[in-house]
DNA sequence: AGCACA
């Protein structure tokens, strides 16, 4: 099959990634990228010498991953383009929510003490990448859901398409709310089509950022917004 | 190029 011969699985592998970034930031803006196509249920990262430049998004379900093989596949992430495949083995944080997980083999007493510091620091990353999604509100998911169904996600594009507003949006209101986020152009709204707007950014990553962002948000309690890539 | 999660 086109995606290196793997069958398909709800975590996607990433390689070629860009050897720089931290592994902090790299699983931020993964899970910031890849929550469009569905609910993320963990991002690993390592920068170990066999595993740096790589990285697995787990998710929630199977369509979600080929989606995201197919929309992300070669797209220019921090200057490198993004070669994604399915992982080969099941996510061990999908196994545990299966009840099917079994511990591996337990290394030397030595490594162990290591680990629990390290342990440590990556509770608090792995909280922080969670906090993202955290942000992402269930109405909107389910109003995007509804709306496109089933169907084809769209491509990322630099200028997103926002909907669900309440009419009386204005789009100073949107500015200030979008602003905030590296990259922003401009916002455009259509007088005879209230509801809507478009958000210029200057590149597909930082409009995804935004996307993740403020995905969900209410400018009302009933209007969460509903963020896609505009249309090419 | 390289498929882990401790």
């Amino acid at each position: 099959m086109l995606s290196g011969d793997v069958p398909p699985n709800q975590t996607i592998y990433i390689k070629n990634l860009n050897e720089k970034i931290k592994k902090d930031e790299l699983k931020r803006s993964l899970y910031a990228l890849f929550s469009q196509y569905g609910k993320i249920l963990d991002v690993v990262a390592l920068k170990t010498e066999k595993l740096r430049g790589q990285a697995w998004v787990v998710f929630s379900e199977v369509p979600a991953a080929s989606n995201a093989v197919r929309q992300m596949q070669s797209f220019p992430f921090y200057d490198k383009p993004m070669r994604i495949q399915y992982a080969k083995t099941k996510s061990d944080c999908v196994a545990k929510a299966e009840g099917t997980y079994v511990p591996r083999e337990k290394k030397k007493k030595q490594e162990e003490k290591a680990e629990r510091k390290r342990r440590a620091e990556e509770a608090q990353q792995s909280a922080a990448a969670n906090g993202i999604g955290a942000q992402v509100n269930g109405a909107a998911a389910s109003f995007r859901h509804g709306k496109h169904g089933a169907q084809e996600a769209a491509a990322p594009n630099n200028i997103l398409f926002i909907e669900n507003l309440p009419h009386e949006t204005t789009s100073m209101m949107l500015q200030l709310l979008f602003q905030q986020y590296p990259g922003f152009k401009e916002v455009r709204m259509i007088e005879a089509k209230p509801g809507i707007a478009f958000v210029e950014f200057g590149d597909d990553v930082q409009s995804s950022i935004a996307m993740q962002a403020l995905q969900g948000f209410k400018i009302t309690p009933q209007n969460p917004m509903a963020i896609t890539y505009a249309k090419k």
